[in-house]
DNA sequence: GCCAACGTTGGC
DNA sequence: GCCAACGTTGGC
């Protein structure tokens, strides 16, 4: 099993979409992506991943859990022929989101990609950086 | 709204 | 293949 990132902004995607998605059709096409780096973490995600839904923007923050339920395929809304997504569903929402300010402060995930690069909408999370992230989110509800 | 970081494009 | 110009992302 591994550990990602997915970056959306809630005001084109939000959380509560993806919550809206799951009553509805059970997942999420994790769609528009147009990057490369993002995409190849796309295609390197399998069943069962897990990965924090985090909204950048207004109050940057990892907002919760999400869930991979179906790997890399065509994304619908690319005509060309290289954008590959994932299909994402909604596994649990924090009660406190982690703020970014927080992730920046704590020694223990300074490293992490979300703090060395900003940008990468779609990144691994290391298994220490995981668990440390969910401790602290249980700690915070 | 500003601007730094950084990915992409295109001329040479 | 280099690199300047340009566009976008995203924190602040």
């Amino acid at each position: 099993m591994n550990y990602w990132l997915m970056k959306t902004e809630p005001g084109t995607f939000s959380w509560d979409d993806l919550e809206k998605d799951f009553m509805t059709r059970g997942w999420s096409e994790w769609d528009g992506v147009r990057n490369y780096e993002a995409r190849n973490n796309m295609c390197a995600m399998k069943q069962g991943d897990e990965v924090f839904i985090y909204h950048s923007s207004i109050k940057p923050a990892i907002v919760g859990i999400g869930r991979i339920v179906h790997e890399a395929h065509a994304d619908s809304s690319d005509t060309s022929g290289l954008w590959q997504c994932v299909d994402v569903a909604p596994v649990k929402k924090f009660a406190c989101p982690i703020s970014l300010a927080v992730v920046k402060a704590l020694p223990q995930l300074k490293s992490m990609t979300l703090v060395k690069r900003g940008r990468l909408s779609v990144q691994s999370v290391t298994h220490e950086e995981w668990k440390f992230i969910l401790k602290l989110a249980a700690v915070t509800s």
